[in-house]
DNA sequence: TTGTTTTTATACCAATTGGTATATATTTGT
DNA sequence: ACAAATATATACCAATTGGTATAAAAACAA
């Protein structure tokens, strides 16, 4: 690995959890130097400008949790257990998320909507591969008959989401991890309540 | 009502859907000069800083639809008419929700959480009452006999925001309406659930 | 080790940021 | 209608914004 790459991933390290926070309006380029201990010159010759360090620190953020999920996910071997994994993911990682500043795709894609179209794409991006995962899962448990038939997997994933985002937005916003807690415990019995 | 309080509220009024869409750190006193056609001599003599304009948007908005709300709830007379009609604002009113922003208690919250801890606080305390609302209800429902006696308010609380808010999170991110029209189909059949 | 390429620090840039002093308009109470 | 109070426009401010040219320093291939 040549020595741009390295301090390219240091940087994006660095500001990663940053720019999770504070937005990409929100953060400037002296945090980015200041974070870093570096000066504007190493950040522009790594960088093109700060949309792309924005772009790529979503990138790491997003990349952590989906790589996390997906080695929960490979052990997992049917409907039931596919989806409690990313369950138990949330109940293990969350104090990890709330240290970094909460999901990605929700900071990101609130923080973007209107102002950065780019970053917005992004996070739409990662919504809807989320999203499509879970459908997949569930129309596999459908031909599998491990679902029951009549649930529709759009329907579900779109509650499943919900109830995962929704959880993080609350126990952040009051300040009590509980409400995370028992709406992943709801999601328990939801998922049970889809099962054959 | 005197010339500054006019103004006031013309201020507020032109600047709470860009307050609402580009966050606060993303809005400049630019924006707000150009959205009332007003000088920053007009701005600075009538709020004390970008601040107290930010605070002043959010209790706007906010306070936009707590009315609205409160305006349908009026209207119920017990618990499960109260607990739809939350539903039925979300159905009437979603689009212009969205043509404001999305929800500005979700946009507030995820905006302001690091940098700007008056906002968060009003995000915070916005979601609260929305919260120990539902509570309420479910607690009178409990009393009333309208209510099984195992449902848990507070959990029943917390996905049933979930359910609109994430809703509204995906629906926006992914440019689909559909996603929180079936998220409100399904949270009325949960709210169903808990009746007697 | 040397010569070339790449990477970084320094110093600078114009534009924009939030904010203020002040003088001129405009309301307002009488 | 008039004087006092209030509100607004103009012109300015220092600090910060994202970004660049360049020269020194470090990494790299031979």
């Amino acid at each position: 690995m040549k020595k741009s790459e390295r301090t390219k991933q240091f940087i994006i390290a660095q500001t990663a959890a940053i720019f999770n926070k504070k937005g990409f309006a929100g953060t400037s380029m002296a945090d980015i130097t200041g974070s870093t201990g570096l000066t504007k010159g190493a950040i522009y010759g790594n960088f093109a400008n700060k949309d792309e360090v924005a772009l790529a620190a979503f990138a790491f953020n997003y990349g952590q949790i989906r790589k996390t999920v997906h080695v929960e996910l490979q052990k997992a071997e049917n409907t039931r257990e596919k989806l409690m994994a990313y369950v138990s993911f949330y109940e293990e990682y969350y104090p990890t998320i709330f240290e970094w500043g909460g999901c990605p795709i929700l900071n990101a894609a609130s923080d973007s909507d209107d102002a950065h179209p780019l970053l917005f794409q992004k996070a739409s991006s990662a919504l809807e591969s989320w999203r499509n995962n879970l459908i997949s899962i569930i129309e596999e448990g459908l031909s599998n008959e491990e679902v029951k038939p009549e649930v529709k997997p759009e329907v579900f994933a779109d509650v499943f989401i919900s109830l995962v985002e929704g959880g993080i937005l609350i126990a952040k916003t009051l300040g009590n991890q509980q409400s995370l807690l028992s709406n992943l415990e709801e999601l328990r019995k939801q998922i049970e309540r889809i099962l054959i």
